[in-house]
DNA sequence: GGACGGATGACAGTTGCGTGACAAAACACC
DNA sequence: GGTGTTTTGTCACGCAACTGTCATCCGTCC
């Protein structure tokens, strides 16, 4: 069956168009947040997504763009301004149609079919190949993508702080002394270890939700950090 | 040049539209009847076409019916009736988006723009070999037609800059050094790496819409570049 | 309570990168 | 072959970000 997700904070519009989007024969998902869209569209991606512009947190705008940063899936704002500017900036962030509230569900499914029938570009005969990713939880690490991200969301991280994540991701659930990853990240065959001490910090002010109790970058007092689930 | 087809038969809107068109660095044609239309399409076909519903002779509806039979062109209705029933019906016919008027020129031309991301590439029944296209966003490689494209725009670029391009849009979504650039692009074992920087700068001027917050082309601090969508 | 290992904030030197200018080289067109 | 134009590689400058060091603070274990 073709699923839906509606990006929408009002729950009584969301709920509305869910309904209508059931009867018509979709699966219908909501997500109040950009955030939480997001996630719900990584973690299983439906065929559309019908976005708000205005929306708590992460707004619409920055919501297309980072869903369009790896995902092709057909979007339509479905907002409730009716300004050019809206218009022309949505569909530059990467919105395939824009509709404004309120919309009749008949018009909503035949913009669907529209967008469905005219695909997607024509890309690689083989396709672009899958960058591989190392994930702990929420924490996703790609040394090939030179890319960290926190439950779906891009996190800047630094040269240094990059490679001692790598590191201590390729040999995840076991502990790394301070000596190890001086040398391998830092290539030091000697040095103060207190370096390391440092930049596992600052990684943690990044990648741990809370970083003075963190879940995944630990301490094990005497011995080193090591990374887990 | 890109080139529009406008069929429209009030002739202070239809020329409204044509010189408007023409300020956005389109070429405009026009037609007052689906009938002539149809012809002037068939003879010299466009790259986008925007049609109004009430036409006498021929209406819109069956205006687009008859053009999809052998024409894959974006259509794009842009009527005065603001009537769930009229988009639908024109939807169903086969356009591919509707626009009530009176609409900002940027709002129709961000519309063709996101029409083209979209489309399917042209392949005529017994037309010619379609080409693989590396697509992100609104972005556009041809590695083998050696074609640049932007929102469907040829981009000049430079034989080492389209050989840089390739390299990374193969690799697409992973990191690449500059040793490795260097190495693949120009054949060095060994140089100075700036030489890369000014060649994505430069690449970067003709193809990011704000080169200095690249979207696609992007900086990865001591790592290297990346392009993504 | 003292000692130790680890966390953290501030800081200054360093590095990495973007950019504009320029000259040599390649190219196109007579 | 000569001339004008585009492309290419080199360089120098400047800004911004990063790095490593240090001093201090905190928690934990005897």
């Amino acid at each position: 069956m073709t699923a839906v997700l509606v990006i929408e904070d009002d729950d009584r519009i969301r709920l509305a168009l869910l309904l209508a989007l059931e009867d018509e024969g979709y699966e219908a998902r909501g997500a109040a947040t950009a955030e939480e869209g997001l996630r719900t569209q990584r973690r299983d991606p439906a065929d559309y997504v019908l976005v708000d512009l205005m929306l708590p947190g992460i707004d619409g705008f920055e919501g297309i763009r980072q869903l369009r940063r790896d995902d092709d899936v057909p979007i339509v704002v479905v907002s409730a301004r009716d300004d050019t500017h809206d218009i022309v900036a949505a569909l530059e962030a990467g919105a395939d149609d824009y509709v404004v509230k309120p919309v009749a569900i008949k018009e909503l499914t035949a913009r669907l079919r529209a967008l469905r029938r005219r695909g997607r570009t024509v890309t690689a005969p083989d396709g672009p190949e899958p960058v591989p990713v190392l994930a702990f939880g929420e924490l996703e690490v790609s040394p090939e993508a030179g890319e960290v991200r926190r439950s779906g969301e891009p996190v800047a991280v630094t040269r240094t702080e990059f490679r001692l994540l790598c590191e201590l991701a390729e040999h995840a659930g076991r502990v790394l002394s301070r000596q190890q990853l001086l040398s391998r990240v830092w290539g030091y065959d000697s040095g103060d270890e207190r370096l390391v001490d440092v930049h596992v910090g600052r990684l943690r002010q990044k990648i741990e939700a809370d970083p003075a109790n963190p879940r995944h970058l630990v301490t094990l007092r005497g011995l080193g950090y090591k990374l887990q689930r």
